[in-house]
DNA sequence: TTCTAACTTGCACTCAGTGCACGCCGCGCT
DNA sequence: AGCGCGGCGTGCACTGAGTGCAAGTTAGAA
């Protein structure tokens, strides 16, 4: 998809967002949606791949975002504890649309076992990042720590109460990865 | 879909895989499926809710073994490890339904980041024995120890050479479990 | 035989997604 | 002004997934 003004993309993204948390996802068609937006049918498919990606396609500023929160984690500061601060680090400066999402999510039961959500290609970017940071560690190693706190945040979202903002979602989050690094926790 | 007999489900099952493992998921349509399998279009979705389904229900015969593997857990085994031989035995069960399944990813790169598999299912039947066996965790704890053995095998798949065989993805799972559940393993 | 229930099928329809060609507009160049 | 060009939006026609409905088949019970 080559995406041309990042105004266009925000509309269309803001339009379906809207009313798919009014309606649910299955309630609301292209159609619809393009209407909302005012532009064509044919424009919507030349900035989303399909129906789904308008939920979970990045902001066109996502990158930039990355990028910096990346750049601040300190040197040696372990994995886990860097993929715990970043996710929440980036569920804070993206809080509007991390909670739109669910909003979406919560209308939409057909989506209910979806495992897709906002921050699918931030963990790309982390992957990245992260692989060229440590040699130590072998790709799987590096693969199991990343996926296992993609989990975290995974199995703590639908458990959200979204009406208790992202610090109740932050709680979630802690309560996940400390569980994960108490010593005893294969043993229950 | 009320599925009628099991015959008719595994002949469309095969036929389907056969056509996708050859020339991947996205050039076999629906079509080619049923005339394969020399049944309707409109019999087909009463079989299978989409596409995908046919790659990733169970088989009408899983829920049984399921239980049975499930039953023979000794009393007392910590989760984990009783995570860890469930999902060892049950790819052995099932090896050639596995590794079939694996060709066909192996032959469609526009499945490659779907995260579904053979087992989605299973671990819902895992869910609901945990719930019941165990009074100690919270329901929090049981998810997040569940779905990350999931994600062990999930992250392992990938990277699972389909000619080493059923030993193979063994070594890879036995690798996968070991580490998590060694104490330094949020440390690196 | 007749009724019935389980199963299969054909038909017609909606909607997602794609390839292609055309139209609009702003830009720099001469 | 006139021209060409490239980025972007759009209309159109087409394939294929998925669904509701009503009719057909078949096996077995009564």
């Amino acid at each position: 998809m080559r995406q041309r003004s990042p105004e266009t993309w925000r509309q269309i993204r803001d339009s379906a967002v809207g009313l798919m948390a009014a309606r649910g996802f299955d309630a609301v068609s292209v159609e619809d949606i393009v209407a909302a937006a005012g532009i064509s049918r044919r424009t919507y498919f030349n900035y989303f791949a399909g129906k789904e990606s308008v939920l979970f396609d990045p902001d066109p500023e996502d990158p930039r975002l990355w990028a910096e929160l990346i750049a601040a984690r300190p040197p040696g500061e372990p994995l886990w504890t860097a993929l715990h601060q970043l996710i929440r680090e980036y569920t804070t400066a993206t809080a509007e649309r991390v909670i739109r999402q669910r909003l979406v999510l919560r209308a939409s039961p057909e989506l209910a076992d979806c495992s897709r959500n906002v921050c699918d290609r931030f963990w790309d970017a982390i992957r990245e990042w992260a692989s060229e940071r440590d040699a130590g560690p072998t790709e799987l190693q590096l693969d199991l720590l990343i996926n296992t706190a993609r989990t975290v945040l995974n199995t703590v979202l639908p458990r959200w109460d979204v009406d208790t903002g992202i610090a109740g979602l932050h709680r979630l989050i802690d309560e996940g990865f400390t569980l994960l690094q108490s010593p005893e926790w294969t043993t229950s």
